[in-house]
RNA sequence: GGGCGCGUAGCUCAGCGGGAGAGCACUACGUUGACAUCGUAGGGGUCGCUGGUUCAAUCCCAGCCGCGCCCACCA
């Protein structure tokens, strides 16, 4: 017997072994077409938050749901290595421990980090184990793994060879907190409030002239090689080709006409410090001016500035300049200015632009054929939007760096001979065969130390975790993917460069589609983030709801194109719509409805179960089409509405005279129906809430080793709808409701039985009464139930089709109420027949609306005609009689 | 400066050319043998504003007003 309320804790456990031990998730089991989603893999680093809960959730929903429509299903799982990420933790343990890792050999380092995720990196998997994901479990790979590193290794190879990767001196974002470079979208920009300082530098040989430059970063003008104006700007005009003096300094600087310098901005002279900015580093290129570099690795300056200011800290660096500058009188203006500045998305300290020598990716090259893909639609995105996003940055991409100064990665495989010749080979020997080849004899080599940017292997994801570069017969069945479940903020990190590597190496798109899913919000809508402390843990809600309600909110409110704000009375909402759906299983087990094979659902005679098959098969088809649409939560929704608002709210009850007082024909029909439509249901939820579902169906029915997981996905074709029962139900239901309305609104206690009397019916009304008299006093809470004589005084009228309901409650209404009830509603049809009335007389509608949708209106207009007729007479009664 | 999205019931959101919906919250009643993590009934909305297209607009188009996000080197 099940218990009153459903108890997770005491199933998701249970069941979640069950699978695995049955080895349920693992692809192959059939001979079903693939259906293949590689997981975008945590950082090994990770726990479990909402957005994975979200991101995972929806990849398991899609995943049980082809796998039980007989799908070769495969949900590759894996972790990422996380190069910064995974480095920051393990040296943050070694600063705990008064050690860094400078005081150990990069081998002793690298060895601790293996260490590290032997013990702590399967955090992750084991929660995602807590969502009920059915990822392939066997095939689990990590970006380290040998295997993926060889893949690394032949496509880095294998680029470099075909020029598509290549080292390159030029400024990079250089994090100066973990002094490495990093690529563009490594880096954010954030508003700030600062100030824009205007120096005069004096020009040379014209004593007392300036020339004004402004800047907000005063500490980089020790590193100044020019000035730029612009070419029209007649203020400057005489100065072009001449030459300030670098105050501080002492450097003569050239002043150059340059289109970058914008006479409207500041004072329309900008001074020019091409080793650490961007733009004056195009504006210098132009102008052959002179790169300085002042900083060294950490940020401080170093040995290219005056005396006075090597070593200092950055910022420090700016006090003392402006101070400096200040005392000689060259500071013509501070302003408070906002704008923007470059953040490492990691260190979280300001990005230096640094000249140093780094390896790339021609992105623009490899861009290419991904657009041509996009546009083709051979891979499409849903919602379809996201296309103008991956389009706008694929087309304007710059260079990826690719190179990394950390330890924790894939090392570069290239070797530098002692003259500086670089070969880029998969192993040191065959560099040195290289290098023998080219030199004649043998030359020591030295290797690279850089590693490679994380997402350079998570690039590879979708084949190399199939066996790339091995031909293996997973990669050759499970490669293309079929949909890549992610949120928005990676299509840049992630998904492009997948596109990019899958394009290039194995010539074919990597999946067919991306779904690109929300955020998950707090409550309030704000992101959320440790430091805000509004972060709610998914696991939390695991435990207190368990998974299936936390799936089950989070599919629900998976609606494209929105965010989703989740706050916990949500989840609780659809915890108790598991114990509603727990109770339900109770009711049938109580009631000993089970499966029968012999139950055929197309061969019932009792109208209530030939109606509630037909409900099931419109259930469904609504499901199954929402899935194939990625509209989660039109899925769910559907599925809750039919289980809560048909199964539970109608069927069970129309099913209880069946089943108790029944003839023993219809009660064994009725019996086997009903577990039947609890089948379907569980069959339907079970990609949602699979541990509740896996439970009920464990306990219910199935024969041992049939778990529901494994079952047939409810198909709805070969279910009839039958369309007499309808609307037979149809109208118990409207009766039911009608009469239930009227009790309540005239304060009829719930407990009492009261008469009715239908007038007026035709045949099939009488007949449909007739036949549902059980359950129409039951439901409605009737004594008795006539069809002849009149209207007593003080009935309460009830039109419901051509008949009229009549409730005898003298003494328990109040007249006046209820003729205002009548009034109201009679003006309710009015309104709505004068409102058809007008469109029908329009000759513009009437000529140009397409037919049906005239019938259309025609027929409500005389639904509602006949409706008010039979509200007047029972109002016109009611006067008579008092 | 470009691009994207959002403004629908008190709250969170579906719907998106022909009858305004859900969940939660709220009100009233209810221990009716599955379920009080429940049942029954009810109140509550000029679908941001202004124009346009259309026989018909919450839904399509334009503009405006509010919000949010992404990208971009603006001194």
């Amino acid at each position: 017997m099940l218990s009153k309320v459903y108890r997770p804790q005491e199933v998701e456990e249970k069941q979640y072994a069950r699978w695995e031990e049955a080895g349920a998730f693992a692809c192959g089991q059939t001979e079903g077409q693939p259906y293949t989603i590689v997981i975008p893999p945590p950082n090994v680093t990770g726990s479990l938050h909402m957005g994975h809960a979200l991101n995972n959730t929806l990849q398991d929903v899609l995943i049980r749901f082809q796998r039980m429509r007989g799908r070769d299903a495969l949900w590759q799982p894996g972790t990422d290595h996380a190069g910064i990420a995974t480095q920051m933790v393990v040296e943050r343990q070694l600063a705990e421990q008064g050690t860094d890792r400078r005081d150990m050999s990069r081998d002793a380092f690298i060895a601790k980090v293996w260490k590290w995720r032997e013990e702590s990196g399967g955090t992750i998997i084991d929660q995602l184990r807590r969502l009920g994901a059915s990822c392939d479990w066997e095939r689990e790979r990590f970006t380290m793994d040998d295997g993926l590193s060889q893949a690394v290794l032949k496509v880095f190879v294998d680029l470099y060879k075909q020029n598509l990767i290549y080292r390159d001196k030029r400024l990079v974002n250089w994090d100066c907190k973990f002094q490495t470079a990093i690529s563009d979208l490594e880096v954010e920009q954030r508003d700030v409030n600062g100030h824009l300082w205007h120096f005069k530098y004096p020009i040379d040989g014209e004593e007392g002239r300036f020339i004004t430059v402004a800047t907000t970063r005063p500490e980089t003008m020790l590193g100044d090689t020019g000035v730029a104006v612009h070419p029209d700007d007649e203020r400057y005009a005489d100065l072009i080709g001449k030459y300030a003096v670098l105050p501080l300094v002492g450097r003569k600087i050239k002043i150059v006409a340059d289109l970058h310098a914008d006479p409207e901005q500041g004072s329309g002279a900008v001074k020019i410090t091409p080793a650490h900015d961007f733009n004056d580093f195009e504006v210098g290129r132009r102008h052959d001016l002179e790169m300085v570099n002042i900083f060294d690795a950490h940020g401080n300056l170093n040995e290219m500035v005056p005396a006075a200011y090597q070593g200092m800290e950055r910022f420090a660096a700016r006090e003392k300049v402006v101070a400096d500058l200040e005392a000689q009188g060259l500071v013509a203006e501070i302003e408070d200015h906002q704008h923007t500045v470059p953040y490492g998305d990691r260190s979280g300290v300001v990005i230096e632009p640094w000249l140093t020598d780094q390896w790339y990716v021609d992105a623009a090259e490899l861009a290419k054929k991904p657009i041509e893909a996009v546009e083709r639609g051979e891979t499409r995105f849903v919602p379809q939007q996201w296309e103008k996003t991956f389009f706008e940055w694929m087309r304007n991409i710059q260079p990826w760096c690719i190179s990394r100064q950390i330890w924790w990665g894939h090392q570069i495989p290239a070797w530098y001979a002692p003259d500086g010749k670089v070969f880029v080979e998969k192993t040191e020997e065959e560099a040195r065969n290289a290098a023998k080849i080219h030199y004649g004899k043998d030359v020591p080599l030295e290797r690279d130390p850089d590693v490679l940017d994380t997402w350079f292997s998570s690039a590879l994801w979708p084949f190399s975790t199939l066996g790339w570069p091995e031909e293996t017969p997973e990669l050759k069945r499970y490669y293309q993917t079929d949909v890549l479940v992610t949120g928005f903020d990676i299509i840049f990190f992630w998904v492009a460069r997948m596109m990019m590597m899958g394009m290039h190496f194995m010539e074919e798109a990597p999946f067919h589609t991306v779904y690109i899913h929300a955020l998950v919000r707090d409550e309030r809508g704000q992101k959320m983030s440790k430091s805000k402390g509004n972060v709610i843990d998914p696991l939390h809600l695991i435990d207190k709801f368990g998974a299936d309600a936390l799936r089950f909110t989070l599919s629900a409110m998976a609606a494209q194109g929105r965010d989703i704000k989740l706050s916990e009375n949500r989840v609780e909402g659809y915890r108790n719509f598991a114990t509603k759906l727990w109770n339900a299983a109770r009711f049938c087990e109580m009631n000993v409805c089970l499966p029968s094979d012999d139950f055929e659902p197309g061969n019932c005679r009792e109208t209530v179960n030939r109606w509630i098959v037909g409900e099931t098969a419109r259930a469904s088809e609504k499901v199954t089409q929402a899935l194939d649409a990625y509209k989660f939560n039109e899925a769910a929704n559907a599925a809750y509405q039919f289980t809560w608002g048909t199964f539970c709210d109608w069927y069970l009850e129309f099913s209880k005279p069946l089943l108790t007082e029944g003839g023993e024909l219809a009660r064994e029909e009725t019996r086997a129906c009903a577990a039947w439509v609890l089948q379907q249901i569980l069959k339907l939820l079970h990609p949602f809430m699979p541990f509740i579902t896996e439970e009920i169906w464990e306990r219910q029915a199935g024969p041992k080793n049939s778990m529901l997981m494994q079952q047939d996905w409810p198909g709805s074709s070969a279910i009839p709808i039958d369309s007499e029962a309808d609307a037979e139900m149809a109208w118990v239901i409207e009766l039911i409701s009608d009469v239930r309305a009227v009790r309540s609104e005239s304060n009829v206690p719930a407990g009492a039985r009261i008469p009715m009397r239908l007038l007026n019916g035709n045949a099939e009304t009488l007949r449909r009464l007739e036949a549902n008299d059980e359950v129409i006093r039951r439901l409605a809470r009737l004594d008795s139930v006539e069809t002849e004589g009149g209207v007593p005084t003080g009935s309460v009228q009830i039109v419901i089709g051509e008949a009229t309901l009549v409730l005898p409650l003298a003494g328990v209404i109040d007249l006046d109420a209820e003729r205002a009830r009548l009034r109201t509603q009679i003006d309710k049809h009015a309104g709505e027949i004068a409102k058809i009335d007008k469109k029908l007389a329009n000759a513009n509608f009437m000529a140009k609306a397409p037919e049906h949708v005239i019938e259309e209106q025609r027929d409500r207009r005389n639904d509602a005609d006949a409706t008010r007729a039979k509200l007047a007479e029972a109002l016109e009664r009611l006067s008579a009689a008092g």
